[in-house]
DNA sequence: CGTAGCTTTGACGAGGGTCAAAATAAGTGG
DNA sequence: CCACTTATTTTGACCCTCGTCAAAGCTACG
């Protein structure tokens, strides 16, 4: 199963025709980039929807003086903003942190798919929606968090999202970013994010090393993270509209 | 004219009939709050959407330890999330600053408002676009910015987004916000905030008194605050799509 | 196997937090 | 409209979390 159906059906059951639909989405207009390369750049006119198939990326805004914060991390199943095509320009970039594989979805592609299918669209609505909320805990959790709460909520946020594309391996999951990526994401610096990793694995509530996440003490990280699932929304929240099998 | 419809122009000029429509939305069921309460708590089902009318209301959430995350301040014009009745419970709340007015439109007038107007419907997602690209610019302004270049940024946002509904009168706007909210919003202390407004003013940047902030000098506020206003997309980008008048 | 990128350490400094109290301003009730 | 209460702003002293700088190990990969 594509990502993105997986992750919607976290929110409705989908009949088969509209995974069909999703499906071909998903299958047309296939790119790839290498990692480390921007997908799209600031300034840049965002002509299609894009949906992550493989690999992750990050949006992020650049300041004058070189400082760099990411934004929001891109795994399998996320799209970028339904619509994008609206604006005449990308406020901000989106560039691949691994080799990355993504469909272009056109906005006849898109507007073919989503016709007359209001299941589907209310699906797609919810992902935006969730995306909202991300974006409104990862302001709340540079704001108030202390550097260690900030870095145990990131790693259990990522890990979430990767659970609900189905990429997670029990306790484990991939975790290819670097700290100098967590700290452009957090507001940290690279040698305090080390410090607070460091102080993650020395409590035994992770293991990181080689690109993978193992969360060793999931209850004890989700507490020195004040770590609440509830805002990925992941609970069926459109259940009653499920497509009936 | 009403201050959504306002908003909308600097992206689209909408025809008599679509302003109309607006209208409609703005007008059917008003209500008030006081300030200090809230207009939907955390947790609550959200039911309709809403639409600010006058008066200034904020998103914030609230942690474990009673440190209050403020997300995003809510001025006329804006509407809180599309389709925001999808979701099953709000993750954060809504709560009145100043007493507010706002129109509550249910999905149903909503439905009838957008149906086969796309050009309203695009500029409603060109509006959603903007308040993605604003949470993007709270998370970069907190996580690079000095406090000093954080006051001045917020100030300098709010006091755009005040113009985009006419609310400004030249260099000066309303800013019936406190420096604990300042500080709830930008993840600094209240006592911290008082100083960098003391130097905002001292160097002759801005006035800030009785709930009104002038802006002295504005471009050199801009360059402490390093703000750029494209990620508000306020320059008529879809003018192309413009009702012919 | 060499080189660039990433992680780790240590010493030191600074931006912003904390605590407490005073000075103002803004409400509220009589 | 005044007296009283409650917010809000302002100051000052002190301190802690996190940043800076620099160098040394590690890893990964062409």
């Amino acid at each position: 199963m594509n990502p993105l159906t997986r992750k919607l059906e976290h929110f409705v059951k989908l009949s088969e025709e509209e995974r069909r639909a999703l499906d071909v989405l998903a299958s047309q207009h296939v790119r790839e980039r290498r990692a480390r390369v921007d997908i799209i750049g600031e300034g840049e006119k965002p002509d299609n929807l894009k949906l992550m198939l493989k690999g992750w990326a990050c949006r992020y805004k650049v300041m004058e003086d070189g400082r760099r914060q990411i934004v929001d991390f891109l795994v399998p199943g996320d799209l970028c903003d339904l619509n994008i095509y609206i604006l005449r320009e990308m406020d901000h970039s989106i560039g691949a942190i691994t080799p990355v594989v993504y469909a272009q979805i056109s906005r006849e592609a898109f507007e073919a798919a989503t016709e007359g299918r209001t299941r589907l669209m209310q699906a797609l609505w919810w992902d935006t929606l969730v995306s909202s909320a991300i974006q409104r805990e990862w302001i709340a959790n540079i704001g108030q968090r202390s550097a260690l709460e900030r870095v145990a909520h990131l790693l259990l946020e990522l890990f979430h999202r990767m659970e609900a594309v189905g990429l997670t391996d029990g306790d484990r999951c991939a975790m290819p970013i670097t700290q100098t990526e967590l700290a452009d994401a957090l507001g940290l610096t690279a040698v305090h994010i080390n410090r607070m990793v460091q102080e993650l694995r020395g409590t035994g509530l992770i293991e990181l090393s080689g690109k993978t996440l193992t969360i060793l003490d999931r209850d004890g990280l989700t507490r020195t993270a004040q770590f609440n699932p509830h805002y990925l929304h992941l609970q069926r929240e459109g259940r009653h509209l499920d497509a009936n099998s």
